[in-house]
Formats: C-alpha cells, structure tokens, sequence
RNA sequence: GGAUCCUUAGCUCAGUUGGCUAGAGCGUACGAUUCACAUUCGUAAGGUCACAGGUUCAAGCCCUGUAGGAUCCACCA
C-alpha cells in the first residue's frame, strides 16, 4: 500500500518539483520538443514572470501571482500547446539600492566616499551573496517555471536591448536632456518618475505674506533694473483679504498666499490673475521682495486664482511645478535656493544659508513677523509628494536630466488600444488606461543611484552629448575628442518596459511564435508604471503589441480587508503557509473568492479548506487503488457505464470540464477552482464512489480519476502528480499529461441517478426530523417500502445503503407508515403510528409555537399607539415577520396534512 | 478637483449578454461513528441582494439619484 492514510505534503513536494525539473518538463513543449523545430500545426502559448526582487523573499502578492500564472501555464501544457513560462529576477533598482545604503550606514560609510564603479561592484556583490531565497521560494510555489531561461534584469542581453532602444529613440530624437524640475528625494539623493511619488493630503498653513509695492521708474528689462521708488515703510495694517487697491497717495503692498514661505529667496515675480479687479492696477508694477533686497515684478497670469487666498501668489519657477509653467510663459529667470541635500543655498543670504528647509521656513516667519510684514496663517489641508521608500517631502528641484517624449510613443499606444489590440481583465482598465496616456507627460529616466543600467551618454567638454555603450569606461576619445560618461543610471521601468521583448529573445526580422505574450499577468497597482510603459515600449521596439491579453490582480488584504503592512503586524508570508498545509492548499486558497483587478481580504482558512480537499482527492485516490488492488484480474480502463450513478458521474465531469476551459479563457480562476472542488467532493465523492462501493466497476473509476487528477493539476498541481505516481495503472508524469476527452453516457439514465438522489436526500432529512421528534427511534431499525416504482426497485440496495435504512423491500398490498414528500414516487417509512404520531406532533408543536409568536405580533399591530410611534423602521420589520409565519405556517400545515 | 471600483447569509466572497426557488467556503445548531478520509459523514437554521426612484412581462443584474467604503490620477499657491 503506497497510500497513507492522509496526504502529507512535505513528504512529496519537493521530490516531485525535482522530478518535474530534471525531466525538463518545464521546457516549452517538454522534453519531446526542446532543441527541435516546433511543428507547425503546434499552437504556442508564453507568459513571463514579473521578476521579482532577486534578492528579497516573496511575500503574499507573489504567491497570488504565481499562482495564477502557474494555473494557465499548466492548464496550456495540458491541452497539448507549446508552453513557455519565463522566470525573471529584478535587479529592483532603488528598492535594492536602498536596503544596501542602509547597510553602508550602519557600518559608519556614506556612498559619497565611493565612485559609482565602486558602489556598483560592492552592491553586485551584496545582491549575489542575498540572492538564491526567492528563486527556491518560486520552486516550492510550484511553478513551472522554465529556469533555463531566467531572465535577470542586469543581464547583457537586457543591457544591450535597452542600449539600442536608447540609440534608436536618441536618432529618433525622442530622448533628450532638458533642465526641468524634477521629484527629488533629498534623503536619497536621486530624481524620480512622477510615478514613483506618493501625494498624502497633510494638515499645512497658508501664510499671507505682505510683499511691498514699488513705482516702476523707468522701463528697464532686465529683472535687476526694475528700479526702486521707494515708498513710505510705514505698514498698512488690515486683514490681507481686504482691498489693496492702488491709490497715488497710500503706501501699497501686495499679500501673497503661501505654503513655502522658505522659497521666497527664489521668487522672480509675484502673478495675480488678469481678471482680478483688486490688483489690475499692480501689473507691470513691482515688489520689494522681503528679507531681500531684490526687487520682482507684478504680472498677470491665469494661474493665480482670484478665490484662493489673496488671489496674489508668489512665483518661484526653481522649486514649484506650477510656478516653473508660470516662468516660462512669462521668460522669467530661475533661481536655485535650496540644494540638492536639502539645505538653503548662499544665494539666501548668510543668515539662512545652510539652514534645512525647516529651520529655514521657521527664521523667515519669525523675522518676517519681527518686520510686521507676516499678514495671516491659515490652516489648511493640501496634498504633499512624498518619497515612497523614505517618506521625505520630494522637493521639486530643477535639474538636467534625460528626458522621453512619450508623446508619439502614447499616441501610437493608444491607436493599438483602441483597436481592441489587447483584451483586459477586468475590461474596464483598458479605458482607464487610455485615460492615463492621454494626460501623460515626459519621462524622467535619469536616476542619481549607481545600481542600475548606466546610461550610455557621453559629454564633451564643449557640451556636447554622444551616444556610446561603452559605459565601462568613465571617459572615452573619439577623433581625439575626450567625452565623459553621464554618471546616472535609468529608472528601471525604462528597462523594465521591454521585458516581453527580453524574455522572449525577440530579435529583429526573426520569427518568434512566443512574441507577442498570450498574457500579461500583473498587479493592477502598476498598470501605468509598469504595462502602459510595456505597450509603448513593445509598440516602438517590435511594431507589435508585447501582448495580447493583460490579467490584472488586485491587492491581497487580510482577513479584515485591511492593507497588509509591517507597522500593523498583520502581513501573512505565503512560504509559512506552504510549510503547514502545503503548496497546493495554499494555491487554491488564494485563488478563493478572488476576482481581477480587485483588492480582496484572504485568511487561513481558506488554504484550510484547500489542504482539506487535497487530502479528501488524495483518500478517494487511495479507495480506488485498494479497489483495483482487490480485483482478481487486471481490468483495463473503460468508459462502460452501468448503472445510473456512473452515467450520472460522466455528465457531471463532462460538464465540469467545458466550465472550466470557458472559465480559465475567461480568467475565472475562484470560480474554476469552486467546480473542481463541487465536483470532486459533493459529486465524485459523496454520490459517486459511494454507489461504486456496491458497483466497483474498476474501470470507469480508474478513468473517471485520472480526468478529475488532470482537471485538477493546475491548481493543485503536487498532490495530483503524487496521487497519480503512487497509482498502479497511471503512465508517466501527469504534468505532461492530455487533457480528459468528453465520457459518453446515457442521458436517460443519468436523469434518473438525479431523480434517485432526491428520494435520498428526502429520506435522510426525515429521517433526521424523527430522530429529533421520537425517543428511541432508530433509522437502522428501520424499513422503507416503496409502491410501484421501478427505479427504486432497480435500486433497492443502493437506497438502502445511502439512506442508512435497515432494508428497502417492494410493499405488498396497502402502504403503512409514513409517507415522503417525494414528487412522483411512492415510498414509505414503515413505522410504529406512535412514531408517526411524535412526528406529526412536532410538526403540531411547531405550527403552534409559530402561531404564537404571530398571534404576539398581530397583537403589536393591532395597537394604534404602536403602529403611530414607534420607528417605522421597526413597524415595517413587524410586518415583514407576520408575512413570513404566515408563510412558513402553511407550508407547515401542508406537510403535517399529507401524513 | 477628476476617475474607477465596491456595498448580497455572522465573516470572506461568487452570481458573465436581465429568466433566481439568490450560491460557496468558513462559522453556528442538531445528529452519526470502527469497513478511503474527524483534514470524516448526514441534516438544519441563517438573506427587505446599501437606500430612493425609474425602465421591463420579469431587476441582485439595466438607467437616474442618495449614502457609506476603497483605490488611482491631478499643479491647487
């Protein structure tokens, strides 16, 4: 005997997963076809893995994904497609870069005493010796993953791909280096993606700032020569939203509304809007800026919103997104305060000069209320970027950096799109994304950290930019030109965005039947960092979609629907999971009550409810075999059907079986998942293997079994491989095994297996009605007698034997006893009238105890004061419950009627 | 400010072009027991499908609005 008694998955798992592995059964098309043309007439079917950090562990989003992915990799290996599953590491950038930088500071060291090639070499080192836990973590996920063809993001081939896409889109002029603002972390020190910033809505203030008017005395241009006529000091006092109008003799001043009040050493103009009757008289005027000496000047801009605050704001293009478009429009200087490390430049004078930019804004209120120039602060709510990996307020800073015009490349993504190029599951983020790329704007993809891609440009003393791969070399000569190299390195979404066209080995001009992907399968959190960049990507690379179906999975929450996160201690690592119940239980419970694109809670006790039905599968498994194991001689396989029970089992697993292929092309894994489960318990095992233990057609079980086994396999796939390899009469691996051909049956008689289950079902519940109602009855004491029914007749020891009666025998002459309500057939519970008459009592009591509690309730409604005063809420509840005794009364009476 | 999604049993969720006597898992109550499985078997209870209107022969599903929750995008000084 091979079979424990239950299933126990740490005994085989990682023996099968070895098995699997060294057969290279996770090659596209096996072992057979590996190396070899493919045949033609062969469909194929790719999917890559989003490559998880290399060397990081999986945590629950991972087990979620591979479990998807692994389902349709097995499910398409099954049905006989050429099946590639990509495995892929990341490099992941930042993320990477800074658990490493923290390891430096905890040593006492900063990046800052290292070159670039130093930092680069010590954190390949770091990420190598890190690196191994999630690829063995992947394995005991059970994915079928091939890993001949991992794909880590820092590879040459990776490298090299995304060095000519650079080149092509440098040619193309559609990377170029601009000075703008950019996010950037002054903790870390590096630019971000507008992607990568994270807006929280915080409490902040809104300052009224008075700035002093001044006459325009000549028509100077440049901003120095706006000359100065000065005015009375003497302040006017007043409530900032009072009117400032101009009048020739009354010293002015403009109130302008501020968060910042530490950047006013970089404004270059103060803007109120064209429209704004208050101040038209101020523009083309200019202010005194305070703490300074300079002076700015007024001009109008429809940024500055009348409603806002004073309707006046100050304009400082260096540190504000808005400001920076105002600047432009209006040619006006930059002026750079605050540095890259955060702290207040020289320009700011040496009072504030090397002052964090919270010290800093704190001097300036205070030195601005000491001159009564402060008019007013506001509590307000505004929304503030923040760095994601270490929350610091993302200042805007203006820096060079290279640039990608997304523009064409989003304008041909979204003729793809909506040509209904790509389907999405869930559909609704199709447009959603579409939305996105209409509003998107140029990619920064300069980052200041030195893990990652070096960017391949090249300067030369002169300022001019050379594209060049030889990012090796810190400095090249070209004609007797020095260049040197750009020290930044990509975001790693820009290399990321090609990894359809990596993974697949997609080259120009070559056939490559795996390109485009069949699916995306991602998270829906990076549907725009990640997919809309894949697309574009794809688009200007290949001339193709990168693929053509995308799956979007949603969060995975805690039981309560709460966010996992470390703070709260409520994350649930996938591998423990693993270890206590097994891979495939905690495969098929994820998958539970999961939909796409949506954020759902997921608790123990549904991967309780998977390691449950592995080991229910794995003892049906192990009642068979003892079946076969007891026969004389060897029976081959059959689809010879019997008896209705076995006609009835056909129809069931055919048509499980065309639910499944419709849902698994429908991306409905839960709902694939509760068939499987329906059928293999409340079917396969409750109705069918209980009628074969009077049948035993040894045949039909042994291939109603392997169909279920390979039904089940991509969901579950470790217990079904170890069921069908500790089976006598199974041939080779089940993971390369066909998908089940359709069972022929009798429909007739499957119809009358159903019909059968009802006169048990019947039975049983009344039986239990008796037990409850009669001491001393005892169903095993029992006869149930049956009138002119031919199929209980054809059936008698089938009924018995399910009903748990002592016998089911025909009734000769006058039926006795109790009769069961069962449509359309004739059978009786012989026993005693006492018996009969305890169980019409019950129903008596019953009918009386629920004709009280109406009686209680009619007399409420029957109460004016009741029906007047109390909550109409209650009274409509009051209502309701008398509609349903009323109901259950009568269904009561009809059943007590027909004893 | 804009967008998307969600609200169905005690809990977590299904419910695909409207046809429903609204399902599942877990939980609850009652009963069973050596012969595959206590990770078992049987039975039962439990739902104004968020609320208010509308369309239809028919609405959990479609339309309009309201309330609550979640997420994403956005430059509000």
């Amino acid at each position: 005997m091979k079979f424990a008694s239950s299933y126990e998955p740490n005994e085989y798992e990682a023996d099968i997963y070895a098995c699997w592995e060294a057969a290279d059964e996770f090659l596209p098309g096996g072992r057979v076809f590996h190396g070899q043309p493919s045949e033609k007439t062969q469909s194929h079917y790719s999917i890559v893995m989003p490559p998880p950090n290399a060397n990081g562990n999986l945590h629950i989003g991972h087990g979620l994904t591979i479990a998807i992915e692994d389902a349709l990799t097995r499910y398409h290996r099954l049905r006989g497609e050429m099946t590639w599953y990509i495995p892929g590491a990341d490099h992941a950038g930042f993320e990477t870069w800074v658990v490493y930088e923290r390891a430096l500071e905890k040593q006492g060291h900063t990046r800052f005493e290292y070159s670039r090639d130093e930092l680069y070499a010590r954190v390949w080192d770091f990420v190598q010796e890190q690196r191994g836990n999630m690829e063995l973590q992947v394995r005991a996920l059970g994915a079928s993953c091939s890993w001949k063809d991992l794909t880590f993001t820092l590879d040459e081939n990776v490298v090299r791909r995304v060095y000519a896409t650079f080149e092509k889109m440098w040619n193309d002029g559609m990377v170029y280096r601009g000075e703008k603002l950019v996010n950037y972390c002054t903790k870390h020190q590096t630019a971000f993606a507008d992607i990568e910033v994270e807006h929280k809505d915080e409490k902040g203030k809104l300052w009224d700032i008075a700035y002093k008017v001044v006459q325009e005395q000549s028509s100077a241009s440049s901003e120095d020569a706006l000359l100065t006529q000065r005015t009375s000091s003497t302040s006017r006092s007043g409530a900032p939203s009072s009117s400032h109008l101009a009048t020739p003799e009354q010293p002015l001043e403009l109130v302008v509304s501020t968060t910042r009040p530490e950047t006013l050493f970089g404004d270059v103009a103060v803007a109120v809007n064209p429209e704004d009757k208050r101040y038209k008289n101020l523009i083309g005027k200019a202010v005194r800026l305070p703490l300074t000496d300079r002076e700015i000047p007024i001009i109008a801009d429809e940024h500055a919103d009348p409603e806002y605050g004073t309707g006046a704001v100050k304009i400082t293009p260096a540190h504000d997104n808005d400001d920076f478009e105002v600047g432009e429009r209006h040619n006006l200087p930059r002026i750079q305060v605050i540095s890259f490390d955060g702290k207040m430049l020289d320009n700011c004078g040496p009072e504030y000069a090397g002052l964090t930019t919270a010290e800093c804004r704190k001097k300036v209120l205070k030195d601005l209320k000491e001159q009564g120039l402060l008019r007013g602060e506001k509590e307000i709510v505004h929304s503030v970027a923040h760095c994601y990996k270490c929350d610091t307020v993302i200042e805007p800073m203006l820096k060079e950096q290279w640039f990608v015009d997304v523009k064409k490349l989003a304008k041909v993504a979204i003729e793809h799109l909506e040509a209904g190029e790509i389907k999405f599951f869930p559909a609704n983020k199709k447009n959603v994304l579409i939305n996105y790329l209409k509003g998107l704007k140029d990619w920064n993809i300069s980052r200041q950290i030195p893990w990652g891609i070096a960017i391949p440009m090249f300067r030369a003393d002169d300022g001019e930019w050379i594209f060049d791969s030889r990012t090796n070399l810190a400095e090249i000569e070209i004609g007797g030109k020095r260049y040197k190299r750009d020290e930044d390195t990509f975001d790693t979404w820009f290399s990321s965005s090609h990894w359809p066209i990596v993974c697949t080995d997609w080259e120009e001009g070559a056939v490559n039947p795996y390109y485009p992907l069949n699916v995306m399968e991602t998270g829906a959190d990076i549907l725009f960092a990640w997919v809309a960049r894949m697309i574009m990507m794809g688009l200007y690379v290949t001339g193709e979609v990168p693929f053509s179906e995308v799956y979007l999975h949603g969060l995975v929450l805690d039981a309560h629907g709460q966010k996992m996160s470390k703070s709260k201690g409520n994350v649930i690592n996938p591998m423990e999971l693993v270890g206590k119940y097994g891979s495939d239980a905690f495969r098929m419970g994820i998958l539970r009550g999961r939909s796409a694109g949506m954020n759902q809670a997921f608790s123990e006790q549904s991967v309780v409810a998977g390691r449950n039905l592995c080991n229910k599968l794995w003892n049906v498994s192990r009642f068979i075999q003892e079946i076969v194991d007891s026969e004389q001689s060897e029976q081959s396989l059959s689809h010879e059907t019997l008896n209705p029970g076995e006609d009835w089992i056909c129809r069931e697993i055919n048509e499980a079986k065309w639910a499944i292929e419709s849902q698994m092309k429908n991306y409905r894994f839960s709902e694939a998942v509760e068939t499987l489960y329906s059928l293999i318990w409340d079917k396969y095992a409750d109705w069918f293997i209980e009628t074969e233990k009077i049948y035993r057609n040894t045949g039909l079980l042994k291939e109603t079994l392997m169909a279920i086994l390979k039904m089940l396999h991509p969901f579950a796939p470790f217990v079904t491989e170890a069921i069908w390899q500790n089976l006598s009469w199974t041939e080779g691996l089940l993971i390369s095994a066909k998908w089940p051909a359709d069972f022929k049956f009798d429909p007739i008689s499957a119809e009358n297996f159903e019909k059968l289950m009802g006169v048990v079902s019947t039975t049983r519940s009344t039986l239990q009605a008796l037990t409850e109602a009669h001491k001393g009855f005892s169903k095993a004491e029992t006869v149930m007698l049956y009138g002119d029914d031919s199929l209980v007749d054809d059936n008698q020891v089938l009924v018995q034997k399910l009903t748990g009666v002592a016998s089911v025998i025909s009734c000769e002459g006058q039926p006795r006893g109790l009769r069961l309500p069962v449509a359309n057939h004739e059978v009786y519970l012989d026993v005693d009238a006492d018996v009969v008459a305890d169980y019409a009592q019950a129903l008596e009591n019953k009918i009386l105890a629920v004709g009280r509690e109406l009686d209680s309730l009619n007399m409420r409604m029957m109460n004016p004061n009741y029906v007047d005063k109390a909550p109409a809420e209650l009274v409509n509840e009051t209502r309701t419950l008398i509609v349903e005794k009323e109901e259950l009364i009568e269904r009561l009476k009809k059943e007590r009627e027909a004893i």
